[in-house]
DNA sequence: CTGAAACTTCAAGTACACTTGAAGTCAAGG
DNA sequence: CCTTGACTTCAAGTGTACTTGAAGTTTCAG
């Protein structure tokens, strides 16, 4: 057993971490992980960049975005991988965000519950698209009057992914 | 006040809907909203596309994508929009897949949680990424041993966003 | 009839998280 | 030394859901 050496190859730590060789470069490119480099020019990444990894694929799992991570992580002193006491941290933000998410989709749920009996699906007094204090503005026309300028970013419906 | 006539312009629905006629187009190019067309080539939407729009809008807000909302919608009967009656079909079965939505994310915020104070980290036994009957399995070495095939598809990680 | 507003198509751009492929270089066992 | 597998960069492609812009046409109030 060659028992893994503390600098590994990307190869390695692709298969080590379960993430692709080309994920690991996008992250790098990203900023999310460094590599020293040998005099060949090839990756070699510190063990506890594995951790490090961990860190990131579990942020993404709870739903954050590469982006959202790579603040996350450069808040850390020095940049460092998160060691026990800064995951303690992290996860209990995370999990404030996952409650908030969780409670957001049960609201859209108990919305759902009332509207199904209903079939309206008026876009204006719909409970399921107007919840609670929206709905008691009551307009009578549409949402929006103007010809054409609703919203300025894309996707504008869609629930967040995260 | 004009009260709507029978056939709509894109500008008319786009306003009526809160969804630009830009999207209005795209809906209509991915087949899951239909016009008729003036003389001018212009399009006209009947009056209950509105409410297809509304259904269409409703299941991304569940986190249907446009695909899936295009199956449901053609499995009515002559791809009518649907009735009220569709529409308790439709409801009940995307909330269904709401409430499994919501049971996955609790299971992985209490998975968060008990992980929160341990600061493992480890991919290979940490209880975050290896839910209950994986970490059963309990492997010594690595997810994915040979070199470079671990994924096919793209998004290996991410929590659907649905 | 005219002019402005609204409409048309089509190609390309945006954001996210990667993957794929081409063309070439490095590392290490035999 | 040589071969082979692993590595390098860079550009382009994937999928989702749209938006934006250009260039041109239609509609309708006045």
């Amino acid at each position: 057993m060659p028992s893994l050496p503390n600098r590994l190859t990307i190869g390695q730590t692709a298969a080590r971490s379960g993430v692709r060789t080309s994920a690991l470069r996008y992250y790098e490119s990203l900023g999310l992980i460094a590599s020293e480099r040998t005099s060949g020019d090839q990756r070699r990444y510190a063990r506890e960049t594995l951790r490090r990894i961990a860190v990131i694929r579990a942020a993404q799992l709870l739903g954050l975005t590469l982006r959202e991570i790579r603040v996350a992580l450069n808040e850390l002193p020095q940049g460092r991988t998160p060691d026990p006491n800064d995951w303690q941290r992290l996860s209990r933000t995370w999990r404030g965000s996952l409650d908030q998410r969780i409670a957001d989709l049960q609201a859209l749920r108990d919305r759902l519950s009332g509207c199904i009996g209903c079939g309206c699906l008026s876009l204006e007094s719909c409970a399921l698209f107007n919840p609670a204090d929206q709905a008691a503005r009551a307009g009578a026309g549409a949402q929006y009057l103007s010809g054409e300028a609703p919203t300025p970013g894309a996707g504008r419906a869609s629930v967040r992914r995260r």
